[in-house]
DNA sequence: GTAGTGTGACTGAGCGCTCGTTCATAATTG
DNA sequence: CAATTATGAACGAGCGCTCAGTCACACTAC
């Protein structure tokens, strides 16, 4: 399995170390995420990348080629901490149902504290090259192929009725854009509901589907 | 009501004759919306816009103010014809459970049909100004509301299980994001459904929550 | 009729400016 | 010293938008 710091490493760069690369894309990743939700990946320039992270232009094109550069470094690095907030998640071995309602509550309690990242990968991802959009794609596919392995064992615990391969999946993504709704929604939904209810709301109505 | 068309009449415009703003402002979106849907906003230029409408930039600036306005107009344009869609699948009254299937069907069609339409719409109204932005976004609400009267009607009737005012409106976001999300996740479930088992296998989901 | 005048849609060269990117040079490190 | 890392002025392509001017047509005056 190709690990995410793999996928970085893909990246050209001027500068040898690689210790210091990880640490300067590190660095350049903080700035521009705070950049980016504020003003969108258009509106901000490399200029003002360059100054967040306290670097001259000159240097931030030596750990970098290009803009886009620094978007796919943004998108990957929200992916692995989503991921690593859902895999925590998925660690908690309860049972049955009550795994179920776990798994939600903990990815949903993801969804809200990222909101803003979660939004930015819903608007900038299409400003991708072609090659680095289908792997931030792929990185949004492995991560419903966490839920549908979490349901699976679920089922197989036969704490659940059973569901065809078909349905499993479909539900995984339920799941995973029913978080997502939260945060690009929420201007609206927050006006009725908090996230407890939401959670609650939409655990039953997720259960419901499997067997009320 | 202010009507759709009260709206595009805000955008100022040096030309006197209001039948040939309208028409001319059909141009433009019509070749617009070609370009936002192939390129993004940002990188469509106004010089392509007027070139793919058959206009000289100077023209295109006699309709419009701005690039936003543009991008305004066509996402107005975008929400009237859900919207039409919207209104005509629940014009059809047949009662109860299949009342929400037949709804849900014809909805996730308007969907499928309006793919592109919907995932810029998703993409691009973070380039509005925020004045429009929140138009915009009103006009999702205001779909959003389509739902929650439908379903209200349905178990006025006392075809399905009494739900409190919350749980409508919260199934009525499901249903409208649910079709959204063959849209923005299709490049991916197309390879396993069809847009007819998304639909059967959805409706199941939905109806699920409503007391199996 | 026709010459004169006014109106308003339309044209497109070009202005002013911003932006992503480069590169000659300087500083630092070992 | 040599190699590496850092600087920031400079570049030039490209952008949104303007505006002086053209042109077709309608209206008036005689």
């Amino acid at each position: 399995m190709p690990t995410a710091t793999a996928s970085k490493t893909d990246i050209e760069t001027q500068v040898k170390n690689p210790e210091l690369v990880a640490r300067r894309r590190r660095q350049i990743v903080d700035a521009a995420v705070s950049l980016f939700i504020e003003k969108g990946f258009h509106k901000t320039t490399t200029r003002q990348i360059a100054a967040a992270t306290g670097f001259s232009i000159g240097l931030l094109y030596e750990y970098v080629r290009s803009k886009e550069d620094v978007l796919y470094l943004v998108c990957e690095a929200i992916h692995q901490e989503v991921e690593r907030g859902v895999n925590d998640a998925l660690q908690r071995h309860e049972r049955g149902r009550e795994a179920l309602a776990a798994m939600i509550r903990e990815y949903f309690g993801v969804c809200h504290r990222m909101n803003d990242h979660i939004l930015l990968i819903y608007q900038e991802t299409q400003s991708l090259p072609p090659h680095w959009r289908k792997r931030v794609l792929e990185n949004e596919v492995r991560l419903t192929g966490l839920f549908v392995n979490a349901l699976a064992r679920i089922i197989a615990h036969g704490d659940l009725p059973n569901l065809n391969e078909q349905s499993i999946e479909l539900v995984a993504h339920n799941i995973t854009v029913l978080g997502h709704m939260w945060t690009f929604r929420r201007w609206f939904l927050a006006r009725h509901y908090s996230i407890e209810d939401y959670i609650t709301l939409q655990t039953g109505f997720i259960l419901g589907l499997l067997g009320g």
